[in-house]
DNA sequence: TGTAGATATGAACATATGTTCATATATCTG
DNA sequence: CAGATATATGAACATATGTTCATATCTACA
């Protein structure tokens, strides 16, 4: 059973994921690093918009950026977000196949 | 890349395990099914805020409900339930021990 | 240095969300 | 059936949250 702390960062990070748009600049940047206008312009959202998500989930630790010139590119802050978005998408990958199958 | 669908469904379910009541109600009756008055009295919070958020998690299909006389016992409504939540307690619990350590 | 490109930030706002209080519904037992 | 116990539901409310618009900051390069 987790720690008091530990579910609350727990939630924490569920809260951050649990949002379309945030869930979709996370999935968007496993494979490699990629610059705000870049997604931007893949979610068809406003510039303004990605940026203020990508703060918090730089804030939570989920993301991390770095800049190149005048972009700045962001990927899971560590393997352990990666695997763990991994896992998460693995098993809702099972579990809506599940379910369109009944 | 999960479908847009899944990613809606992803999210969805993140974003109830993103606050910390439900969350804790989740994690609460992983081992083995508990009722309401249970949870209620484990978690220190009013049957009634217990039981609206039994609702959503219900409706998410993230626990089950089994009547047994008068009391209801909830747990997790299937294997992929549960192994996710156990994959991501494993995640976490890594994650801050990790950050923890620094 | 000044201009353009790329990103970040702040204010404002409409909506969603968690919680409480009161009350309804269901189940068992005398 | 009446009463007690267990759970569910509805209304109301304060607060949090996602989004937009406008603007600031930062970087490269003429």
């Amino acid at each position: 059973m987790p720690s008091e702390d530990q579910t609350i960062e727990m939630a924490e990070m569920f809260r951050l994921m649990g949002d379309a748009t945030r869930l979709r600049i996370i999935l968007a940047c496993r494979e490699k690093p990629v610059f705000v206008n870049e997604l931007a312009a893949r979610l068809g959202s406003s510039q303004s918009l990605i940026s203020h998500h990508l703060r918090l989930l730089r804030a939570a630790r989920i993301l991390k950026a770095e800049r190149h010139g005048k972009q700045v590119f962001y990927s899971p802050a560590d393997e352990h977000i990666s695997s763990m978005i991994a896992d998460m998408v693995h098993h809702v990958g099972e579990t809506v196949a599940e379910e369109a199958d009944v």
